[in-house]
Parts: C-alpha cells; structure tokens; sequence
DNA sequence: ACGCCCGCCTGTAAGC
DNA sequence: TGCTTACAGGCGGGCG
C-alpha cells in the first residue's frame, strides 16, 4: 500500500486471522478480526474489492490478495493507488484513523439534528459542506450534486442561510439519494472502475439526475443542465430549480 | 479557521 | 497515426 507502506507486517497482522464480521463507517469498509483489531479498506477513486476463485489470474494492479481457508480469494485492486488498506486496533474512541470522520446519514437516529446544527455554524457553500467528511460521513462528488438537486437548492448556497424547511428538505434528500443509490448498487461511470464484490456493474447511473448530464434537460423543469467547477471538482446544478 | 491549489497515480478521451 | 493535454467516484498538506 502506497500511503501506509510496510506490506510484510500488514500481512502478518492478517494471516491467521478470522473474518468475524464485516461493517463500514463514511466510505472505509470494515472487516473485524477479533481483539479490537480492525482490517480496513478505503477504494479511493479507482479501488475494486473483488471475490474470485483463488486458482484464478489476478487483474492488474492488484494489490493485495487475501487467501481464504475455503479457496476464495479477496482481491484489492487499485489502478490509480488513491486507496488504501490498513490493519488498526480500535480504542475507546473507535480507531483513530477513522476519528475525523462525522455522522453516518443513514444510520446516525441523530442525524437530522446534526445536519442542522453542522450547517448553522457554517457560511460554506452547502457541496462544500456535504463533500466534508468531518461533518457528515459517506458523500462524495456526485451524490452531493444529487442531493442537492432533490432539495432544490443551490451549491453555494451559505449552510447558515438555510432555514428549517429548508434543512429538512436537505436531509429527506440525503436519505432519499443515499437510499436508491444502494439500492441499486452504485453509480458506474463510463470507465466501469465501480464494480462490487462479484464484479457486476452499479446501476444508479441510469437515475443520476444532475451528475454528468451538462446540457441536458433538468427532469423537475426542463431547463439545461450546468456544469462548474466547485473547489476543484465538476459540479452539476440546474440553474433554475435550485436556488 | 477557512478557502484555494496542488500532488498523489494510471488510464482514457479529446484536441491538435 | 502520434503527441500533448485534460480529466476522472478522494484526501491531505501547505499557503495566504
């Protein structure tokens, strides 16, 4: 692994080790091994988790293979090495890598009232806000922009601006996208990098509202897609029905 | 403390 | 056809 080298003694905090229980916290998925200890993957921008036959040729860019006792093998492979994988020992706090991270949108019964008071102390722009994984963990590029194009409002709009409703509206959009997007596995691009465990493709794509859809009409109103730059990443809105 | 830019990598597509 | 440039689901560091 490219950020946390050492590959000799990763491996040798896995091997005998049993998978006891899986689970995730924002975007790093979680394989329990006992006494505290934690695997922990993170797929970056181009990672893969894929589950083969062990006898099977490994993709390139394969970085890891973890042998299991019946014959499978899971794979992590990673073309562009944004991701990572790490083995930490959780504390009284959880593990600390993962200490920064903020509420979990689907799972936190809080989370409605930490999005507001998370929003309240913050003149950002509302994608800004959403993509920062200290205030709420999970969402990244293009389900910021779907969120906010279900609760109608605008990227730069200041977090403090919004009143109650429109705070609500914010967090029945997070769940909503959130929701569908597992639902349906996930939103494959058109480099079909995302694939899951069994290497099938995701199928939110097809419902992606704003993501990548520039000059195409907005579904609530018709007028043209726009696509900005927003903190360095690209950014869709329709500019009429988000305000 | 915040906003902004950059680097980290490889692969692909578009432009010349 | 081939070379160059831009851009891609993320994140953290440095700077003003």
């Amino acid at each position: 692994m490219r950020r946390r080298p050492g590959s000799a003694a990763f491996a040798a905090r896995l091997e005998g080790r049993t998978v006891s229980g899986v689970g995730r916290r924002g975007k790093y998925l979680l394989f329990q091994l006992g006494g505290q200890e934690v695997w922990v993957v993170h797929l970056g921008m181009s990672g893969q988790l894929l589950l083969a036959e062990g006898a099977s040729d490994a993709p390139t860019h394969t970085h890891l293979r973890a042998a299991f006792a019946d014959g499978l093998e899971l794979r992590f492979v990673d073309p562009r090495t944004f991701g990572e994988c790490f083995v930490s020992r959780a504390g009284k706090g959880g593990l600390p890598e993962l200490a920064h991270l903020g509420f979990e949108p689907l799972d936190d019964p809080e989370s409605a009232d930490k999005l507001a008071s998370g929003l309240a102390r913050t003149h950002r722009g509302l994608k800004v806000a959403l993509l920062d994984q200290r205030l709420v963990a999970g969402i990244g590029n293009i389900y910021s922009d779907e969120i906010l194009h279900m609760a109608g409002l605008r990227w730069d709009r200041p977090g403090s601006s919004l009143d109650d409703a429109q705070v609500g509206r914010l967090h029945r959009a997070m769940v909503a996208i959130l929701s569908a997007a597992i639902d349906a596995r996930g939103s494959t691009l058109a480099d079909s990098q995302y694939r899951d465990l069994d290497g099938r493709l995701g199928g939110y794509q097809a419902a992606h509202r704003v993501y990548a859809r520039q000059g195409q009409a907005c579904g609530v109103c018709g007028t043209p897609i726009e696509r900005i730059r927003v903190a360095g990443r690209s950014s869709f809105f329709c500019p009429s029905c988000q305000t």
